[in-house]
DNA sequence: GGCTGGCCGTGATAAATATCACAGTGCAAC
DNA sequence: GTTGCACTGTGATATTTATCACGGCCAGCC
């Protein structure tokens, strides 16, 4: 398992290997499991090693809304926000398919940050990509309809699964966009109509990529 | 002049005063000047010593999205961000006041990073706080109508500025929020009957803080 | 004075989205 | 089979927001 890292980061300095190795904790999820709820007091990281997992901000009312994916590689800029005094309103993170996550105290990593520089890289892209990403969705929300918002979020989540067929429920698509039930139904006919995606029984077939 | 870093930043190590005053360059913006245009190419990040400027994300069509603040004492997260292939749509920082910047080379940072802790200590800081204002402002646009959201835009703007009275015009304002003049015109006239603001010749007078 | 341009307010209307009410379908449990 | 449950589709309607069209106000300028 530990050889997952050398497809994941070729490039890691010898020591931080050794570091990785024996401070990390490997933890295996499964699908659906939550990983990070709400302020929860979080003193350690994750690296996503297999499978896939989803964020999405949470409010008051139980309203959710999607953020975006981690992939295998990619790190949880959160858990360096989380350990603050939050509101009512917080961040979410939950397995998406199986998973294996490398989970590493955060004493640690402070360390690492000066002694190893592909460990400052990984932990700056991490942050640049992360941002980038809200950014996107910010774009999304504040600029877009629903119907391409609708759009986006079909071609992403295909895209993270690589798969074009969705199992995914109308109502849970509702709940991630913050909209409701009945306007993704009616969206997601006009899709169909305008041969971008096929609805099958159970999920929907994405044609548009 | 360089004492400032002094009260904006007390616990400075020595070396790092030093090389700060030393590759540092100062630089004297007057209100409105833009700062960080669409995906420039950035080799240098800047900090905001005095004044007050504001971030915004652009689209195509010329929509703007305010995102927020940076006060003094605040660096830009972004600058780290923007020395990739950007898309159509980019981020812009304008000055809101006159306000002086530190602007530091990008080169310089990353060895600071490791030799110095209260520089690791205020890099971090600063993503950890605007991705926590992204986040904030997610929530805004996902889960609030117009009113809610406007409510707290002149809050945000009134506790920035320091002052009660913010001289902005209602197109700004609606603008910044990717609405329509005529909307932040009603809104704010419900705004003045709830007692919440109170509508000055030039400019509004916020009472509800 | 009489333009002009920028701002504001407001009614009328349109478009986007949310909500309500109800019926249908498939499926699993009893 | 029938009951219950979760999901879906759809019409009717309400709410929210955007857009259009207009007139008024004020400051700067010729």
């Amino acid at each position: 398992m530990m050889d997952k890292y050398r497809r994941l980061f070729p490039d890691l300095e010898e020591g931080l290997q050794r570091e990785l190795e024996e401070k990390g904790r490997l933890l295996s999820v499964k699908a659906g499991q939550v990983l990070i709820q709400s302020g929860q007091n979080i003193r350690s990281t994750m690296i996503v090693l297999e499978g896939l997992v989803k964020l999405y901000r949470e409010n008051e009312e139980g309203g959710e809304f999607f953020m975006y994916h981690l992939h295998p590689g990619d790190g949880c800029a959160l858990s360096l926000i989380c350990d603050r005094t939050f509101r009512t309103s917080a961040v979410t993170a939950k397995a998406v398919t199986d998973a294996v996550l490398l989970v590493v105290p955060l004493d640690e990593t402070e360390n690492w940050m000066r002694q190893y520089r592909t460990w400052y890289h990984f932990v700056v892209g991490t942050y640049r990509r992360r941002y980038e990403e809200l950014l996107e969705t910010i774009d999304h929300i504040a600029f877009q309809n629903m119907d391409e918002r609708l759009e986006f979020y079909l071609r992403r989540h295909s895209k993270a699964l690589k798969t074009n067929i969705l199992e995914i429920t109308n109502t849970q698509i509702a709940q991630e966009l913050n909209s409701s039930r009945e306007v993704i139904s009616r969206l997601m006919k006009k899709l169909a109509e305008d041969g971008k995606v096929r609805l099958l029984k159970t999920g929907i077939d994405i044609l548009m990529l």
